[in-house]
DNA sequence: CGTCCTTTTGAACATTGTCAAACACTGTGG
DNA sequence: CCACAGTGTTTGACAATGTTCAAAAGGACG
């Protein structure tokens, strides 16, 4: 690995606050590397031998089962992956693949778990991470149980615009054949889902989506920070 | 709280291994209750303040939105819930309630946080206990995007089976309405998928379950390590 | 310019949810 | 012990939601 590529890892919220030493051993035994986009990082089953982070680029997890595929969720920069796997020295219960050229730090497992012991910052850091993750799944959970394909696309583009300022106007983010399978449903499904969202004040051309009432569109969507608010 | 209940705390896994200076520490502070079937514990939404185990008795977690609710899961003795949300200091995401009558014990949040600091083989056992649930949490969202209604049933009576023993004919832990909202369908739907299964040599009458042919209700449900192995 | 992939559209279909009613089970109080 | 209320379960008819398949339209890229 590059040396320059160590500041931007130490200021990772993942290892800000551990011991220089230890963040010396943990980059030690660490490859950092460049993918092309569509590369196949780690395949659900396999044995997790790195924590994976990525620092620039976009990848998404994603599972497979009996012949289907479903995206879990889509990682951008400073996002870990494979954590609890690694931990536990588990099987990966996801796949994962980068979507764009995309820069990603791996470090091996058994040096986590090995620093984990004797850094009490980083073992903070680790369990907070671990705990954002879950609550993250919790939410998608709720999501996906509590609300219709057509209220989880409203709340996505709701969280989306905030992401963006607030602005009216701003660019999806995924295509979308993946953003449907994010919020699980069909391609189809989506593309008349955003249809019916048009008397919401819902303009999607391409990527780029318009939101015109935005007021309209919250009531139909009645986002709630227990579900979409991505801190807390 | 009772001298008695000590020992059994103790063995939990969470609390195994750690120093006994810290669980003394843990204890000091901790309430220990029994609480009556169908009471509310804690309510999504508010903040956390005890870290809540399960000592006997079943104690469902669910969450709300719009006039909706849905079971999340069903816990039973051994069990920890909020864990993550006590860890962050971050208001609750679910909500819990008894299914039967229950002993629970409460420690501070604050506490925990506390001792996690101090103590490593806590700290461990913290973490490992998360990414168990965090790990169980994917398989959740795997089964709700990757396989329909039944599949989901199919699979889940398979669990059940293998948690009996694997009996033949064993016992619904869970009443018909409850497991409908685990299994992500309404109480009506379930009652329909139980009979499809009929020709795969499933007989269910009142909570006794009978699988006759369970290779091939195995062949419909292609069960798997990574979706309903409850460990791993 | 052509090829490949994504997105959209339409029509048929499958799955799941809703509503209303009947039925079964449980526990209570007469 | 029985009648009864209350709750959970099942059934049927129907509506809503979501999927599949096929085909056309649109974009990206060599």
């Amino acid at each position: 690995m590059r040396e320059s590529d160590i500041p931007a890892i130490r200021s990772l919220e993942l290892f800000r606050e551990m011991a220089d030493e230890s963040f010396a051993e943990l980059v030690r035994g660490a490859y950092v590397q460049n993918f092309p986009p569509n590369m196949d990082l780690i395949l659900e089953g396999d044995q997790c031998d790195f924590l994976h982070i990525v620092i620039d680029g976009t990848v998404e997890l994603f599972a497979n089962w009996s012949d289907r595929e479903t995206a879990m969720t889509i990682l951008r920069g400073g996002a870990t992956f494979i954590l609890a796997a690694a931990i536990r020295d588990a099987p990966n219960l996801m796949s994962a693949r980068t979507l764009e050229r995309s820069r990603i730090i791996m470090l091996p497992a058994e040096d986590v778990r090995l620093v984990f012991e004797k850094d009490h910052a980083f073992a903070r850091a680790v369990v907070m991470e671990l705990a954002y993750c879950y609550r993250g799944v919790i939410k998608g959970v709720k999501g996906l149980k509590l609300r219709t394909s057509i209220e989880r696309l409203a709340n996505y583009l709701l969280k989306s615009q905030k992401k963006f300022g607030g602005a009216s106007e701003f660019s999806l983010p995924v295509e979308k054949r993946r953003l449907a399978s994010i919020l699980g449903m069909t391609p189809e499904n989506l593309s008349r889902s955003i249809k019916s969202l048009r008397p919401y004040g819902v303009e999607i051309a391409g990527q780029v989506v318009k939101i015109t009432k935005p007021d309209d569109l919250k009531t139909l969507a009645k986002p709630t920070s227990l579900i979409d608010d991505p801190r807390s």
